[in-house]
DNA sequence: CTGAAAGCGCTTACAG
DNA sequence: CTGAAAGCGCTTACAG
């Protein structure tokens, strides 16, 4: 195995090749104008030798960093961990840096951390949860972004779609829709939604998905209670507790992610309601843990490592005329949580 | 708001400060050699333009990296997300890159990363995890690292104690001795463990705890079954099954982390073994999951998020003469995973 | 196809 | 205390 030795620098490499220090960077980085002969020489030389190009010297001299910004809402909750994980997969892949951010979805926040990214110049801003749907901080961004973009910067987004860049959306509407299917066809029909805050566009899409399953059986959301609150595992107790007090006839919760579900489990375990037999649960997202709870969770799982893997892809293509978009697919996972409507 | 404008240099700061370029960074780095009042003027200055230094030039001319390297084992494992979550505190707000890297329990995995952290200039390398009882890698791993640190790199290390630099320690002694007492007090005798991987100084020193604990009371952790396998809640089925297969008459698991506590609950689920009724269940580290599994989990607290920025703190101070060690101290957390032994 | 040279934006001896 | 200059290790026009 090659020992680096932490000061070798290309000029090694170039000089044991015999071979200027240009070509020798032409050849390492796969440019243009350079005989196979000479270049498939100075690779193997590298190699030998065990050169790692200095990052920051590359990077000052060219312009184009080796860093990619992943702008989360949140470090430590599981969908953005899994996310997380998927790009850190490709950046080791590839030989990039790493830098997650964190805005606790607060817009300002978020604004707050995509201009320093971009002063510090990394290569790629990755942005990963829910838009908000204040058109003045989406524009914001959107600004922001194209500007790092004019500069050469690359951009994937995941989940958000107002943003006019690369995308990964997770099927969100259809979702939605799924989770109230499944539930009206088990008999429901008091059904109550814990939503995340209301100016969320996620929360949006995943509620128009539900809306459009109850339209289809003549139904209509505006009858049923929507309760908003923290997209969180706290904000789903808060919404349960709400239902509970305010909606006593309700038979299922769609909690619309899995953070919100697992606190709405907690609330109906603390007033002692049995899940499924009393009170069907429904989450969104099937984070890991999802298949461990007590009762474990019916819920749309959404394949988070992939959509960071992609993301970074995304943003490795070279840029697009238009912004291209992937989309996710989704799974209905039906377990415990759920049962036909309680007759009494 | 200052809008910083991509392309703003420290030249453009000293030119409008009226100073020279070495003047003007001297006085943002804080270091000594300039008037106090020309000091104040440039930072003045740098301010109001909003300038922020190209940490790649800055890199590249002072030697001095600013990324710091992080080490975990697991990226979508919540005890290490956690963990991460406090690193990205401080280093934002220190202005520091953070590399995160995987070694999924590999310790050639491990080494590798640690190598290519090396190669890439960070400035600090942060180990988070435990470490492996096999001499030959903690001698390696050991050696990497206080070459890394001749060289001027800075390291702290979160739950290994054998590679000689900076390190938090989490309580793991004390939290098994903890548990296992806790167990013995509501009358189990019949424990068995599900340990993690036995190359892991982590499961050893828990082991311990859990031995010194059952000493005291003249039992012997050797006439116990302890089952080792994968750290994770697979790891945590898998072990969960043998001891019902092999030691029907258990009455209390003590799961050496959360992850496999979680898996040995789930098989309990599975074969309808009510907890705590006919078995007790134990886990380590308290993950925010815990509290929301059903039972919620009887588990030993650490402070993951604090260790995290524990860690760093520590590594961005100047460095001793002998290294320092933090304890982290522990907390049971009695839920409802635990209770007395069943009567029969 | 190849090389000599300039330049990326900083920091830090080296003089004054 | 302050400034002019060299240098960090690369990339990329610019010549040949």
């Amino acid at each position: 195995m090659p020992k680096p030795g932490p000061r070798l620098r290309l000029i090694d490499v170039a000089e044991r090749a015999g071979v200027s220090l240009a070509t020798a960077s032409r050849a390492l980085s796969g440019r243009e104008g350079v005989s196979e002969e000479v270049a498939s020489r100075v690779r193997q030389v590298s190699k030998e030798l065990g050169y790692v190009a200095n990052p920051y010297a590359r990077t000052l001299a060219g312009g184009t960093s080796s860093t990619v910004g992943l702008v989360v809402h949140q470090v430590d909750d599981p969908y953005f961990s899994e996310i997380a994980g998927g790009v850190i997969q490709v950046a080791a892949e590839e030989g990039l840096l790493v830098q997650i951010c964190h805005s606790g979805r607060d817009p300002d926040e978020e604004l707050r951390q995509l201009r320093h990214l971009i002063t510090q110049r990394v290569g790629i801003i990755l942005i990963a949860g829910s838009g908000y749907s204040d058109p003045r901080v989406e524009a914001e961004a959107r600004a922001q972004l194209s500007e790092f973009q004019a500069l050469g910067g690359r951009v994937a987004v995941i989940g958000r779609h107002a943003l006019g860049v690369d995308a990964v959306l997770p099927d969100n509407e259809a979702g939605g829709r799924a989770l109230a299917e499944h539930l009206l066809e088990l008999g429901h029909r008091r059904i109550a939604v814990a939503a995340g805050t209301a100016g969320l566009t996620t929360v949006a899409d995943r509620l128009a998905g539900v809306s459009s399953a109850l339209r289809q059986r003549g139904l209509s959301l505006d009858t049923l209670p929507v309760v908003h609150g923290d997209f969180t595992r706290d904000g789903g107790r808060v919404a349960a507790e709400q239902i509970l007090r305010d909606h006593p006839g309700t038979t299922a919760i769609i909690a619309l992610n899995d953070a919100m579900a697992i606190g709405v489990l907690s609330t109906m375990r603390a007033h002692r309601i049995p899940v499924p037999e009393r009170m069907s649960v429904v989450g969104f997202d099937d984070v890991s843990v999802a298949a461990d709870l007590a009762p474990s969770l019916t819920t749309i799982r959404l394949p988070m490592t992939d959509m960071g893997r992609m993301a970074l892809t995304l943003a490795l293509k070279p840029r697009s005329t238009r912004p291209r978009r992937r989309s996710t697919g989704h799974v209905l996972v039906v377990r415990d949580s759920t049962g036909p409507t309680p007759r009494d």
